[in-house]
Order: C-alpha cells, then structure tokens, then sequence
DNA sequence: TTTCAGTATAGATAATTAGCTAAATACTGT
DNA sequence: ACAGTATTTAGCTAATTATCTATACTGAAA
C-alpha cells in the first residue's frame, strides 16, 4: 500500500490522533499512553504499532520500557503535503530548515 | 462519531483522496469522475456519499447529472486544524477572510 | 407515457479492523 | 537462575469496509 495511505490510514482512528496529540508536549512511554486511556494495554500496543509503521512515531528503548516520539516532520510533509496540494489557498507549509549535520 | 473521524476515515482511502484532487481543478459530475477510475460506478457513488457525509464535498443537481464540488475550507480547517494542534512549528493555517454577506 | 442516460441504493461477499484475554518476550535487580 | 515489571504478540470475535452485480430512481426527450 502507498506510503501516504499508510499514514491516513493511522489518522482515520481517534485513538491514535489522541496519542499523536499527546505526544506532542514530549515523549511518553507504553504504559503512560496507555493510562489516558481506558482501552487495554495490548490494544494501546497495537495502535503504537500501526503509528510507527506509518512512520509517525519513533521508539526506543530505555531500560525496560519502550518511550515513544512523534515525528512532526512525516506528518506535516505527507498530510501538510496533501492538503496544500487539494487546498493550496487555505494552508501554508513551513519547512523547517534544517541545521547543518541534521 | 465524532465529525474529525468521519473527515479522517473519509480521507483514509486512496480513491477518495484521488476524488479530491480531482475536484481541486473545479467542479465534475459523477460520471466524470467515475471515468477517471477502474472500479465501478456505483463504488464511486457510494465513495462520493462518504466524502459527502463527511462534508468533504457537496453536490447539486444540473438536469440529470449530479456535479460535485470540494469544500476546502472543510478540509482546511479539520485536517488543518488537527495538523496544527500536532505539529504547530510546521504548519500555519491561512484563514480565508470571509466577504461580507458570505 | 415510454425510453434512455446518468446516478444511487440494495444485497451479497471477502477483507480489514479494533477490541478483548492469555501467553510470550524483554529487561532489571536479587 | 528467578521473580517482577513493562510491553508485545497470538488467537479470537464482532463490527466495518470496499467491492461487485442487479435493481431502482430521476429527469429529459421522443
């Protein structure tokens, strides 16, 4: 499947929006993610699962948990990019410019 | 549910994305559209009452064809809204000023 | 009013999805 | 090696989805 399917396939889940939006003031581990919501922990899994094959998270381990980062740049390149291609009046894309080494 | 999931799962599919990007060039009617795809015509009926739902599109009548039109701002202001709540440093919403009357 | 073109709806089917519980795996510290 | 904590995988079920064909509806024109 299409690489940008993958991605709005992830978005098409409140769940996973939830977690991408709570990700968003920093890293969190499974279980964290997993206490703002009611759903069971294996369920969270899986969502994280489907997240980072989209590419739209990042993990890494840390001891015994698994801490999980947003890539901002992924979202706002493929669905930024989307929506400036079907709404180019309404959306501006801000590429961040990147440090040299990056 | 929620009126965001709708638009989500409404974009989730590669055929209804298609469909938008199509309409960003101006109206088509149904059969216009269904001529741009492979599958069947009553499978880009029912796609076109999904993107209708979620108030991705709408439509009016013109004698016995049915012309679709985009709504951008629809598109603007969910997905947009969403990408900017997500990833705010990549992304600025330009809000279409409305005319007076409008 | 019959016919035709354009669309939409119904009904069936196969595939996908989200959720659960139970079991397995990956580390840490004893 | 063992016990404990954190997380993922497996296996299942119920619900949703995308597609098809066949049928029905809508409006124009003969």
């Amino acid at each position: 499947m299409s690489d940008e399917s993958n991605v709005f396939k992830a978005l098409a889940d409140a769940t996973r929006r939830q977690i991408l939006q709570d990700l968003q003031s920093g890293e969190l581990n499974a279980g964290d993610i997993a206490s703002r919501f009611t759903i069971s922990g294996p369920s969270i899994s899986r969502h994280l699962s489907i997240l980072k094959s989209a590419g739209l998270v990042v993990e890494r381990r840390e001891s015994n948990r698994v801490i999980y980062r947003i890539v901002e740049e992924r979202l706002a390149l493929c669905v930024g990019g989307f929506l400036s291609a079907v709404c180019p009046e309404q959306i501006v894309l801000r590429h961040k410019r990147r440090k040299v080494g990056d």
